[in-house]
DNA sequence: GCTTGACGACTACAGGCGTAATCGATACAT
DNA sequence: ATGTATCGATTACGCCTGTAGTCGTCAAGC
């Protein structure tokens, strides 16, 4: 469990997330901006699958493929780790970051705010 | 440039943002509780040296060591990645996920609302 | 001067990752 | 029945990473 999940297997999940079940064509499909050969995300899912992040179904000769693992579960985690890594732990400076490069949109502003508010009851 | 930096080698220049020029020697010591070997942590300087993330001036037969890159571009830089892959480039659902999962205090909250409050003019 | 200790350089090596080709089996079309 | 396209499985391979040992050299103490 826990299983760590890299860039490339995060942007084959992505696809899952988004739709599911997909047998591996479908998924690599989905994924023709990569430039990814068939066998590559075929090797993709099979990681994936070996580390319990993505479950199979037979139908027929070949696999369908579904997630797991909660996307939320994934991101949550990483955030947490990334906040620990170079923030303490406190997520303040990561947005001051954010903003400091200018990253942040009136409209991301807005949504932090009313965030923010949400927080505080 | 813009080399990227493995979770190891930040560890190290964690030890050297904080207080430079150092020798090897002195950065191993610094980074007892990690429990790696003195040539583990040559290894990793060395490294950090060759991508130019660090600045060694010679002091007799050895090396001193400073940061050549600087703290806040490295973690605007991580942040923006994870950012983007994990929420499209929109930090609020970042924090949205912090919060959700209780790792925002009060003092966190304070000092974000603090921030939105002067980001807003 | 000779030994010894410390230095950086070089070498090592297993595991993860990105990327993919090949292989053996099977389903389907003819 | 036979050829062909397709599947997953297996193998490949170079790079990065974590972790560390060895080597040649030089400085310092005796």
């Amino acid at each position: 469990m826990a299983e760590r999940i890299s860039e490339a297997e995060f942007q084959v999940m992505e696809v899952l997330w988004r739709d599911s079940p997909l047998t591996a064509q479908d998924v690599a499909a989905r994924l023709e901006a990569t430039g990814w050969s068939l066998t590559t995300v075929k090797t993709l899912l099979s990681r994936l699958a070996a580390k319990g992040a993505l479950a199979t179904t037979e139908d027929g000769r070949r696999y369908l493929y579904a997630p797991a693992v909660d996307r939320a579960a994934i991101a949550a985690g990483e955030s947490r780790r990334l906040v620990d890594r170079l923030f303490g732990g406190r997520p303040a400076p990561l947005v001051a970051h954010l903003a400091e490069r200018g990253e942040l949109s009136s409209a991301d502003i807005a949504e932090l705010e009313a965030l923010i508010r949400e927080l505080k009851q």
